[in-house]
DNA sequence: CAAATTCTGCACTGTATGGTTTACTTCGGA
DNA sequence: TCCGAAGTAAACCATACAGTGCAGAATTTG
């Protein structure tokens, strides 16, 4: 639902592996150096194509980004669902949940390379235009995983004044963490040190906030 | 003690105008877009002194980063300094800490830009320059913090086991929150918002790590 | 099959950039 | 005062890129 289509110009399968290919130049070079003509290389179309869909490059990594904020999102709230819907152990429960939440990062990679992409070009991209990718992606994100956070508290496990804070937090102290020392993936990390963070950092959470 | 420099040449006063300049311009347009003839214009130098100066486009940009690395590690040393070196309570302090560890992000706008444009390029840039770059820049902060926390807990006002991971922890929800919400500086966040980001932070640090 | 739409390939424009070269000037120390 | 190191301005080169125009091939649709 975030990205507008004010144009159906063009066969929608076309337009499918443009953005696909968008995609992975715009991960894998950041906005300035992907050339178009890669793209279209990629995507194994014209170049003449891609200006029959996209008004110009900028509207393209826009409308890439946005479409890849749905898909991650939609993937993490499945994880979420997922590992929060029964709890039997809150703190392991909690630490499966967070790992999952970052091998997510390293199952798009394309996609973080791109969320890497943005956060550099932040100053330089319109205001309502970033708030409506962060309303897409990160924001739901919390929103979604607040709801199960309230519903453990309610059930005794943990002391929450506001959950959506809470869920920042736990965030932070997990995913926002690795992510920090990876670079969203660029850089790898031993899967022990990941986990290490991570069981660190649910810990902490707990201490703060299990009753 | 960052930056090597195998080259003596030129004039250090032209160096540091290039410098300077570099660091502006970078910030503000971002590696790739960023123009070498902006950069001399910027500092009111001839293209061929940057030249003169330093081999390419890519050394003069890292030896920016990590000369801004310094200039602002040592400017957060003395905030960590200032706040620490006495408690009176301790939430407050703590409080009044992070605030003005926050504020830095705004009093070195350049420097911090140009942080988004190098975990942009995080990708492209080699691991030993990129590890180069952490060690001189967020890593020393951290092991400025740390000793503190060790002190403060040893005197019973926290129970802390890891010093080193207490602090990330505390930097992960207090600034890293208010970073990641404003694009390290790139959009603004009111007053108001920022100081109950903190203050939440430390609260939920402190219910982790209070005795 | 026929018409309309879309895709393709390619040439082309205009602009920008990193980096070099050259010829000339400035400036500081001996 | 003189000399050499350093800086300046400008032209210059090769490359690259966004975006357009166009004629014809391919594909959809009726």
């Amino acid at each position: 639902m975030a990205a507008g289509q004010p144009e159906s110009h063009g066969r929608p399968e076309k337009r499918r592996a443009i953005t696909r290919a968008a995609r992975k130049v715009f991960g894998r070079e950041g906005y300035t150096r992907a050339s178009v003509d890669a793209i279209a290389a990629e995507a194994g179309v014209s170049k003449r194509t891609i200006y029959n869909h996209f008004a110009d490059k900028e509207r393209l990594f826009l409308d890439v980004a946005l479409e890849g904020a749905d898909e991650v999102t939609a993937a993490i709230a499945q994880i979420v669902d997922r590992h929060l819907h029964k709890i039997v152990d809150l703190e392991q429960d909690l630490i499966d949940f967070s790992l999952d939440r970052v091998a997510a990062v390293t199952a798009f990679p394309d996609h973080f390379a791109l969320v890497r992409a943005i956060e550099a070009e932040a100053a330089r991209i319109p205001g309502p235009v970033l708030k409506a990718w962060v309303d897409a992606g990160p924001q739901t994100a919390h929103l979604r995983l607040a709801p199960h956070l309230r519903r453990i508290a309610d059930r005794g496990l943990l002391e929450i004044g506001d959950a959506e804070q809470a869920a920042a937090h736990l965030t932070l102290l997990t995913i926002t963490d690795v992510n920090q020392q990876t670079f969203y993936g660029a850089v790898p990390l031993a899967p022990s040190e990941i986990s290490r963070i991570v069981t660190a950092g649910v810990q902490t959470f707990l201490r703060a906030y299990r009753i």
